[in-house]
DNA sequence: GTCCAGGGCCGTT
DNA sequence: AACGGCCATGGA
């Protein structure tokens, strides 16, 4: 198995390049603060939701100056109707809103900011974040390895859509095909990135 | 009009 | 443990 994942992953680095840059937010450069919290908020807002529609949630954010977890803290605290009406565009807006919230809560309240909350390890990070009811196994992966740099694998549903196109696997739960990924594959969070982007990418392309 | 998109929660069995 | 209903918008 070990052979086969190293292989589909070459094969699609080969066809793709490296994915940085290529791939919505989740492989830019990640370097300011800004960027990261995007991406653990447009993780929330993605859930089972193209991203389009996660973008325009973003703009609205972004024309009002709150995009960032202090200020939908500081919004949602004081009117939820005005946090809903913001990211109504993503879909399942109410739940959202309420996502976002209790999760910038937790973040401002518990540790004043998300690089600072990042700081503490893999396995504690993602504990925490699965405690928040609306952030599941997914999204907390995909916070932990994009926004946090940590080297977990995300299952998705086109992570799914791989493991059976290329026979992978008939079990497609989520822990079941994390471990496979994990353990046949070099635990580094770059490497995970970019094959999962890859993924992502070759399911778009066709 | 119909279908569906980087999920997760909460019931029921 | 597994499964179904539910949440909702905008683009194809």
């Amino acid at each position: 198995m070990k052979g086969k994942l190293e292989k589909l992953y070459k094969k699609l680095y080969e066809e793709y390049g490296r994915p940085v840059g290529q791939w919505r937010l989740w492989c830019k450069k990640n370097k300011s603060k800004k960027d990261k919290e995007k991406i653990a908020l447009g993780a929330i807002l993605t859930q089972r939701t193209n991203w389009r529609n996660v973008e325009k949630a973003f703009d609205n954010l972004e024309k009002t100056e709150s995009l960032s977890i202090k200020q939908i803290y500081k919004i949602g605290k004081k009117d939820m109707e005005k946090l809903e009406k913001l990211v109504r565009p993503s879909g399942f807006y109410k739940q959202k809103a309420s996502r976002l919230f209790k999760f910038s809560e937790f973040i401002i309240e518990n540790y004043g900011s998300l690089g600072n909350f990042l700081k503490r390890d893999l396995d504690f990070c993602r504990e925490k974040l699965l405690e928040i009811s609306g952030i599941g196994p997914e999204t907390a992966d995909s916070i932990m390895l994009y926004a946090g740099q940590k080297p977990v694998f995300v299952i998705d549903e086109y992570t799914r859509r791989f493991v059976k196109k290329h026979k992978l696997s008939k079990n497609l739960s989520y822990y079941y095909l994390q471990k496979l990924f994990e353990s046949n594959l070099k635990r580094d969070f770059r490497f995970y990135q970019d094959f999962h982007a890859l993924i992502v990418i070759d399911a778009k392309n066709k």
